[in-house]
DNA sequence: AGAATAGTGTCTTTTAGACAGTATGGG
DNA sequence: CCCATACTGTCTAAAAGACACTATTCT
């Protein structure tokens, strides 16, 4: 290529978001139904094209959240998924896309917003396994969200962040059961949770009460990583023997 | 934002490239000297625009350290490593840059290419700690690098990455060595590269010499994941006390 | 009392880390 | 011979996993 006559070529550049969060003890993800072409009517993860040339990426993915799901979510912590470049992945031309992973508690319920006709959380599950179609590669981009947050589960305070400010152990529980899709003897994992350095800090004097003896409160600890980490292998847990 | 009238802003999309291999037991990098502005002269990563509109991005990666270091290895794996967005971070405007990492034993020499005057390898320590200055966000760019495969050698078996076809157990350990900037015991090394499933393989009958008993030879196995994964906590070595 | 969940203790197996000691080459 | 590196074995401490048992609430 000659040196002052070439000039590179441009793209269109998006973001989309996976948004996880817990409900009835199964991952969700939040997805929107999209109210223009192309797949206009298709579901879609929230996301969409920067509006000025100078958007930070994280301005635009906050942006789209609050536009297209009426999602505004303070101290919302946006980790880089991937990026997806594919060509053809979108009809209208080369869209590179930025994809992010965020990961909250019981959101309030999304309300469709500007360039969306309807919001709202489905099992992730249904849509890995195709029962719920999304719009372009968005199937591929959960798939690496959710594999993204099993990894990050075992070295990491994540899960925390699917729970709210306080919460029980065995809610903390239920997130690994979930995300894992495992069983784990609660015994064992609050001796683990417990030692981890930083991981949850007891609230004090306080309970949470549903059924059964009430429950110490915990909120999350200063600590980021998990140490030791909260090993993924199994130990099944199938009820005592009695 | 008004549906017909309006369309997306369009930015410049590029790649850079952190390969990382070792030399002397010192993590390098490799980088280019800039034939062209802006910042010519100047040190940075080996990388460059998209050639047209529809060339996927590996393809670029490839084709830009061909170009610009005259390296062509079949068989590179490239991961992408994140996603640099910044305004500002180019002065030729909003240029967007997808990054990736490759890990690589000893390479040939690399050749300076069409848009850069000199390519070669510098010790990763000297661009971390500011010595070499590199061009844009690329010290940045290189920490993120070193970091993830830093990450990387605990759980899974990229430390081959770094080594040739065939290689010691003790190579092997000068790479955990110096990624991590620790010093390893050799047994405690040998039993737990050899215990963890498929990540080295004895190659039959065959042997290295420089002085000493000479050593078995191994090759990389089959296994991506590294089950259970080397411990980064120290054990640290200090020799025997005699 | 009985059901249900919360939490503690204890035992066994596995793994990490320290390090003695043996094996096998080169000077 | 000595030296250096390659490897094997053994011990100890920590952690994982199984599971008995106690605690505290609700109905």
């Amino acid at each position: 290529m000659d040196s002052d006559s070439w000039s590179p070529p441009v793209v269109m550049l998006a973001v989309d978001l996976v948004i996880l969060t817990l409900r009835r003890s199964q991952v969700h993800v939040l997805l929107i139904e999209r109210g223009v072409e192309p797949f206009r009517g298709h579901r879609a993860l929230p996301g969409g094209f920067l509006c000025d040339r100078d958007e930070p990426l994280l301005d635009a993915a906050r942006r789209e959240l609050s536009e297209e799901a009426g999602l505004v979510v303070d101290s919302l912590h946006l980790e880089e998924l991937g990026v997806y470049a594919d060509p053809g992945r979108d009809p209208r031309g080369r869209v590179v896309s930025v994809a992010y992973l965020a990961v909250r508690p019981r959101l309030p319920e999304p309300t469709a917003g500007t360039d969306a006709a309807g919001a709202g959380w489905e099992p992730a599950a249904r849509v890995l396994g195709g029962e719920v179609a999304v719009a372009f590669d968005h199937r591929r981009i959960v798939a690496d969200g959710i594999e993204r947050a099993r990894r990050k589960l075992e070295h990491s305070a994540l899960a925390t962040a699917f729970c709210g400010p306080v919460f029980t152990l065995s809610e903390l529980q239920r997130v690994y059961e979930a995300v894992w899709d495992v069983r784990l003897d609660p015994r064992n994992f609050y001796r683990k949770v417990r030692r981890a350095d930083g991981f949850v800090v007891p609230v004090e004097s306080s309970r949470a009460t549903d059924t059964g003896r009430p429950a110490q409160l915990f909120r999350a600890g200063p600590g980021r990583a998990l140490n030791p980490p909260m090993a993924r292998s199994g130990a099944a847990y199938e009820g005592e023997t009695r």
